[in-house]
DNA sequence: AATTTTCGCAACCGCAAGCGA
DNA sequence: GTCGCTTGCGGTTGCGAAAAT
């Protein structure tokens, strides 16, 4: 396939927009609306190329776009959608209306990437001390009905293991099977160690195409969303749990619980 | 006050998917 | 099946503004 040549070479114009060409753009797509971009520019009278005016209606001119500073209850949608669909940026601006993908993009980039990474080093922290808790629990009931006292090797203690060694590597006592680590993402504890028959096993990339909303005409209030990463991750979770994290989800949001068909 | 660094955001680039011929 | 075109998407860049030195 040949490569259409860029603007600069075709002797169309780059770069900021002027708000005469904004407005010409604007009546442009009133009256005719936008049927093909590669012709638009020519028919408008513009020298730009057609992707420069798809890109600048859709980021900037479009009236359905809410302009001004996120609010927190964005922030923290961004955040969590970010953990369940990763950099698909349309897929997340498809949940937050009035804005583009361009611009969580952006506010992404330069706000919310150490937020989150902070929350995930939080979590980390907390989930090691709950894990070293419950160990120090295991092992001394363990101990006790063996009438054993606990094999602790001098050299190691709980505080050297590090947090990013804590889910994956850490084991309590002679159950290895624990805990379950998925590719940079913080899995929750299987507490009641269910066998492996009953995890939720479903294809990994589940989430990351977003199925679960977009094959449902239901879509979670933000606030119910943003408990859907802490709450439920398919692949940890047993049958029962999910079922009743499902109705819990529906329920909140005040419609008629209908189970996805994977449950 | 002048200069340098950092930040925020609009715009661009390149790739891939979708679609019709 | 393939070719060429259009569109959409995500990564990256460039530049002005703000903050720091």
């Amino acid at each position: 396939m040949v490569r259409a040549p860029c603007c600069e070479k075709m002797g169309l114009k780059r770069g900021p927009w002027t708000h005469e060409e904004d407005q010409v753009l604007i009546a442009f797509i009133q009256q005719h609306g936008h049927g093909n971009w590669r012709a638009l520019p020519k028919q408008a009278g513009l020298l730009r190329c057609g992707k420069s005016c798809r890109l600048r209606w859709t980021n900037y001119l479009r009236p359905d776009i809410k302009r001004g500073n996120f609010s927190n209850e964005e922030e923290e949608t961004i955040i969590k959608l970010h953990e369940m669909l990763g950099n698909r940026w349309s897929a997340i601006a498809g949940r937050l209306p009035g804005r583009t993908d361009n611009e969580i993009k952006n506010v992404w980039h330069t706000h919310l990437k150490k937020r989150a990474k902070k929350n995930e080093a939080n979590r980390e922290t907390k989930q090691y001390s709950a894990e070293a808790s419950k160990c120090e629990t295991n092992n001394s009931s363990e101990s006790e009905q063996m009438n054993l006292r606990p094999q602790v090797n001098e050299n190691s203690s709980y505080d050297s293991v590090s947090p990013q060694q804590s889910s994956s590597e850490f084991s309590c006592g002679t159950d290895s099977s624990s805990f379950v680590t998925a590719d940079n993402q913080d899995m929750a504890t299987n507490e009641d160690n269910e066998s492996s028959d009953n995890f939720f096993d479903i294809d990994e990339n589940f989430w990351a195409d977003s199925l679960l909303f977009e094959n449902l005409d239901f879509s979670p209030p933000t606030a119910i969303e943003a408990e859907l990463q802490d709450s439920f991750t398919p692949c940890n979770s047993n049958m029962d749990d999910s079922m009743d994290f499902w109705y819990d989800l529906f329920i909140k949001a005040g419609e008629q619980p209908v189970l996805p068909e994977f449950l």
